[in-house]
DNA sequence: TATGAATGAGCCTTCATTCAT
DNA sequence: AATGAATGAAGGCTCATTCAT
């Protein structure tokens, strides 16, 4: 069976996906990946040129599957409210993160290379990560109000994402705080209920005072 | 001048931790580091056994120097309130991360343990992060009110701490995303009251509805 | 197009002579050649076999080509003296050595086959450069007189040869030594006359003395 | 034992640049040269940095080595007339070239260097040739008279040394043309005798009709 | 016949680790 | 205790060559 397959191809960067995952781009050889997928090493540099390109590629086709699987849009019909519409960002966010079964698949890479940047990060900001952002701005925006200063908008918005993101660069110290913890299906609809509601009411407190500190310790 | 030397070991395991920082476990060499510290390399050995004893021993010098430098009740006096009390606790985690002209030291070890576990880490739980943990919960237990569900605390608890963990993870990618940002000591400051006041917001909201996303809807 | 057609093979095997001559068999790569030549790798092993019997393909049609160029005779006519001979034969080797517009082609393969001998090199003394070497050796003999110690004949012959070989071999010392010279045509004109001058006149000195070191000291 | 010691060092070297003279740079592999010389790949890494480094180590003690053994003034004492000095040039020359055992050890690096130079050709220019070829063109100048023109001398300087290179680079041809040819010391005696009377007898020609081709069509 | 794909051997180099002094 | 030297196991990559269509 030929490379070239579409199906061949997919199942190699399956597999290189699941590889760089576990152990990173640097830890991870060629000859890994292959020895899992059953293929030659010369084969992958044959087709992708260097470990390097490769690894590009397979990021590039890791992100593409999951956005495919679970666009931004996931979940979201027509008459959405402001509320809609951040309660189903952040479920298909955490989707995305959690990907099949819970693999952490793309996730992992990602998160490996916000620790460790390749040039492949630049792409991934760009392409992806940028326009994520600003449709969460955009919904945080007019959570707050149209009045509601820019700059905290872009806070409050990083705040949100935050509480996300903690699954994924986090989880290994979840897994040891809360051994029992699982993160099936439901649990994500758990966590994202619980996220957004969070952030609803912080938003709206936001909104009422304006925020900032001075009103704390009255 | 030996290793055995108090301050010559100092040197060593600081010039350590910052390659370790930068490069990571897997990407640092033994000889990258005592070639930076002036040291022979088989002297590391000797004294420390192997490559990993070796950066045991480096995370747990990173981790007492930046709690001695700032503990838990880092800026805190006796009289504080409970939103004092959640301020502190904020300002001085983000403080540990940042760290000493904000060079990420002690954080970019963490993060690294966090993204590739090893046994480090289990130490790290166990030893810091849970009683850090604890420490928070109490603090929003208390802001939340008595009555307010166990896990719904925990839960906001972890929300608290995630909008501080991202500048920690996801550094590089808001680097990107907002390239004029800069993080000296009065931005960790902005950054704290601006996190804090996000998050009382929230669990003052959720403490008045107790939560949960029927909420939104209406 | 295939590589039948007289017209392919003949543009592949010059491209071949090129870059086998620029880099030695060694360092020479089939997909080199083939990249350049735009021909498929496997199409070369189809019909050349393997790689070396491909490159004593270009050797052979090197060979010939050059010597279709410049034959031994090349410049010429019925009444030529023994000393006209001598010149046509120095000059036409240095043209052969040079090439088309000097760029030292078949004469840099064949300097590679002296440094590092493959079976060619025996076919090519056998097929070319003993004959070549007969006929110098006969316009030497009869510039010596037929009285000449034949031994010293081949001697003188070789020392004629090997001053124009220098170009050959040489030609990298001879480019750092003197940075400005050049190789256009005009140039090989006079190297040809310079060395044939010097040959005759060290040829009409032996010839006389018959030869030999005691006559130095007198 | 340690590569440290004159002794070791001394052994490895001599066995690479016999191995690296027989198959060239790029043909030869560090390995080829360490199982040779028994010893470690690695340790010739620890050493000397990179094989190319490596090789042009080589390369200088094959140099200082040669030089050392037979120095220009080789067989040369204090009244010694032009003609001694000619001869002892051509003489040290041959010897230099042929080395210990008529090995061609050094000499065959160079010739390599010749046919695919390095950067450590330029050196060797630098350092040995250049200076080395402007005694014989004192030589030269001398016995062709004060008043022979510049030019003249250079080329009949290279003509002469062109002699002696033959044996170098065209050895592999003189053995297939003659195949009983030996080049013992002996060999090199008269070859030396030899080649000193051709230049003689040209050199004096040449000095006295002023060269060039004009003369032999008389 | 022609070609894209596949393969296995091997090369240079690096690195953690151990020796020997 | 301290150090320069040595080692063996990989790892990324290349290349001649063979397959399979």
């Amino acid at each position: 069976m030929t490379l070239e397959t579409k199906e061949a191809r997919r199942m190699l960067l399956e597999t290189a996906a699941a590889v760089f995952a576990e152990h990173g781009f640097a830890a991870t050889t060629v000859r890994m990946i292959c020895g899992r997928a059953k293929w030659n090493v010369s084969a992958v540099y044959y087709h992708f040129g260097s470990k390097e390109e490769f690894y590009h590629e397979v990021l590039h086709y890791a992100r593409r599957a999951v956005y495919d699987k679970y666009p931004v849009t996931y979940g979201l019909n027509a008459g959405a409210t402001p509320e809609d519409r951040l309660y189903a960002f952040i479920r298909s966010f955490l989707l995305r993160i959690f990907g099949d079964e819970c693999k952490l698949g793309f996730g992992t890479l990602i998160m490996r290379e916000m620790v460790e940047p390749s040039r492949a990060l630049d792409v991934i900001v760009d392409e992806g990560i940028r326009s994520l952002f600003d449709q969460l701005v955009e919904i945080v925006q007019v959570l707050m109000g149209d009045d509601a200063d820019r700059d905290l908008v872009l806070a409050c918005s990083r705040n949100t994402i935050s509480q996300c993101l903690i699954y994924l660069c986090s989880r290994s110290v979840i897994n040891r705080m809360a051994p029992g913890q699982t993160f099936e299906t439901d649990d994500i609809e758990n966590i994202s209920e619980e996220v957004t509601s969070f952030t609803l009411n912080a938003l709206r407190g936001m909104a009422k005072n304006k925020g900032g500190r001075p009103q704390i310790v009255n």
